[in-house]
RNA sequence: CGGGGAGUGGCGCAAUUGGCAGCGCACCGGUUUUGGGAACCGGGGGUUGCAGGUUCAAGUCCUGUCUCCCCGACCA
């Protein structure tokens, strides 16, 4: 390709509200341009990037044995009132009407799809297993889009569905998705860590996630040296509970004016946070649930749902509390609270006595409450957020942080959306039964930035060889020379007869552009034909150093040999990763 | 959905009290340049987000509306 022809406009400065690193050098570079909030337009670079990562994955997933299919974009309502998440999903989706007023989403995922597509004609134990999946775009009506191509609207998805007449097939496919997306990550040339996840509003239990680590990352990963790692969402920690030989001292009902917070009550009354615990009033389907949790320490509100199995459970707004209960919020509690409310506890409170609650009355806390006496808690789970320096659930060691994007997840739906949708085979036996699913998700789109985010410095990116638009960028530092442009010319035919992809910058601008274009696009290796070539000499450079090597013209042996040994030595995650 | 900020050539920005819409980058033509975003000369490109209103006069003031960005929407 010759750059003179190449759209890619490039910019000296980043568009304003470009927020992260990534969609800054990604725009700066003229890969993407921005169309609206969370959509964007892929132009050559970009869409070349796209394409590499699609193949990847496209190749993992039909070494699977998986076959690609094209499900619609658009889908009709009714398949998502039949799974119940029409109303679940709701106002994540990019919903529209017809001519004739009938609802349609733009698919924010296919379950329903793809079980209503097989559900007809998957009807016998011995069309199973069967594993099909499709690569296109995915539409989410996102609260705030941000982060470039992380948190869009409009992304590209590879979504892969497995059908099974058993658990244990299932699970035999759950694995081999597994290794297949490990080598997807590997095959991408990016750090990464591959983590035990929430199964989210998708349903289903068993689910991981394989994320690339990076600063940017909006997923926090909670991990350990033995091995064990997992989503702060799914993260569980080695309960200790505290066993307290207190005597059950009476309640007593002070007044707090004006204390809220649970770090207001704790300086006010003089008591370590420990010591006071807190109500969080949420509702559900079922109506409300009041929490109990220990005032230093967070709930995890994937956890609740997924307790309730209730993806619709949300914290009751201070409106509503006040019409229900008559009390702001802040003077919630267990104490004297109506007999609609079902109370639990997290863990940490467990065993917990004689502490600090609402006082169910504007201005007033309780002290020295206890459950049994003054109030009764129904059960006791595991609820909190775990983080960093809580103890490992496997070995009991202190765990530790990281930031990762997700870019796979692997889930074992089980029966939910056969069982709701009449995706029902026949078994050896002659019984009509419900075939057990899983998903496989991977962000192509999301993909592109992230490599960014973990792959870049201070001149742009720097792309990983299986993934970068081209492997070698020839600059001409004075194409107007015309000892300088035949030798560029002849170099670039020699490098696209061995196969690689080549630019050649034959722009008639001053070097220094030419270099930093180079740079910010971020080419693996570049090849400098200026005026070393009167020694008959060309220059070598990696993206990574600084080093250039100068090989003689002439020598074509050695010049391919050291772009090879150059190009097989490039690992950029190695040498930046993180 | 709540609070705040902002919309001016493709991009980044300026425009005093309401008084000729400007600058840099990019783009086009030309001359000189060519190893880390070259210099000079000349040129094109705008219904100032949109719709109304006030005024002799509106980018600037008023009303409405759309879009974009940031914070929040949860930890009582």
């Amino acid at each position: 390709m010759f750059f003179s022809k190449l759209y890619a406009p490039t910019l000296k400065e980043s568009p304003s509200d470009a927020d992260l690193i990534g969609i800054k050098y990604l725009i700066r570079a003229g890969f993407v341009r921005k169309i609206a909030a969370g959509i964007y337009t892929y132009l050559p670079l970009g869409w070349k990037v796209i394409k590499k990562i699609e193949n990847i994955v496209r190749e993992e997933m039909d070494a699977t044995g998986s076959q690609e299919i094209m499900l619609p974009i658009i889908q009709p309502a009714e398949l998502w009132h039949e799974s119940g998440r029409w109303e679940d999903y709701g106002p994540e989706m990019m919903k529209l009407k017809d001519r004739h007023d009938r609802d349609f989403t733009l698919g924010p995922t296919h379950e329903e799809m793809i079980t209503a597509v097989v559900r007809n004609e998957l009807n016998s134990y011995k069309q199973l297993p069967l594993s099909l999946y499709q690569i296109q775009n995915k539409y989410r009506d996102e609260i705030r889009p941000r982060f470039g191509l992380m948190r869009s609207r409009e992304f590209i998805m590879k979504d892969a569905y497995t059908f099974h007449a058993d658990e244990k097939s299932l699970d035999e496919y759950y694995d081999l998705f597994y290794s297949a997306y490990d080598r997807i990550m590997k095959r991408l040339g990016l750090k990464y860590l591959a983590v035990e996840a929430d199964s989210g509003t998708i349903g289903g239990k068993g689910s991981h996630e394989f994320n690339a680590l990076a600063e940017a990352g909006e997923s926090t990963i909670l991990y350990c040296d033995c091995g064990y790692a997992a989503t702060d969402e799914k993260a569980e920690y080695k309960i200790e509970t505290i066993k307290v030989n207190e005597e059950l001292l009476p309640m007593e009902k002070v007044e707090t004016p004006n204390v809220k917070t649970i770090e207001d009550v704790s300086k006010f009354l003089k008591v370590p946070r420990k010591k006071i615990v807190k109500s969080l009033l949420y509702k559900g389907k079922k109506g409300f649930i009041l929490i109990m949790i220990r005032g230093d320490q967070d709930l995890n509100e994937a956890k609740l749902k997924s307790y309730y199995g209730d993806q619709t459970i949300q914290m009751a707004n201070p409106n509503e509390i006040m019409e229900e209960f008559n009390v702001p919020v802040g003077f919630i509690g267990p104490v004297g609270i109506s007999k609609k409310v079902e109370i639990i506890g997290d863990k940490s409170v467990e065993g917990m006595k004689n502490y600090v609650v609402g006082g169910m009355e504007n201005n007033y806390h309780y002290k020295n409450v206890s459950p049994g006496k003054d109030f009764n808690i129904k059960l006791f789970t595991d609820l909190k957020m775990v983080k960093r320096g809580d103890l490992c659930p496997v070995c009991g060691k202190l765990l530790k942080e990281k930031k990762g994007i997700e870019l796979g997840q692997v889930f074992k739906l089980g029966i939910k959306y056969s069982n709701s949708m009449n995706g029902v085979f026949t078994d050896e036996d002659g019984k009509s039964k419900p075939y057990y699913m899983g998903c496989y998700g991977w962000g192509i789109s999301r993909t592109l930035e992230a490599s960014v985010e973990q792959l870049h410095d201070e001149n742009g990116i720097i792309w990983p060889l299986s993934i970068a638009p081209y492997q070698i960028m020839i600059t001409v530092v004075n194409f107007s020379d015309v000892a300088q442009k035949e030798i560029g010319l002849k170099l670039y035919d020699m490098l696209k007869g061995n196969g690689y992809e080549v630019i050649i910058d034959d722009r008639k601008l001053s070097p220094g552009f030419k270099f930093k274009d180079a740079d910010l696009i971020g080419f693996p290796l570049r090849i400098t034909v200026g005026n070393k070539i009167k020694e008959g000499k060309v220059e070598l450079k990696s993206r990574l150093s600084r080093d250039k090597k100068e090989i003689t013209i002439e020598d074509t042996g050695l010049l391919m040999k050291t772009v090879e040994e150059m190009l097989k030595n490039y690992n950029p995650a190695e040498k930046i990763g993180e």
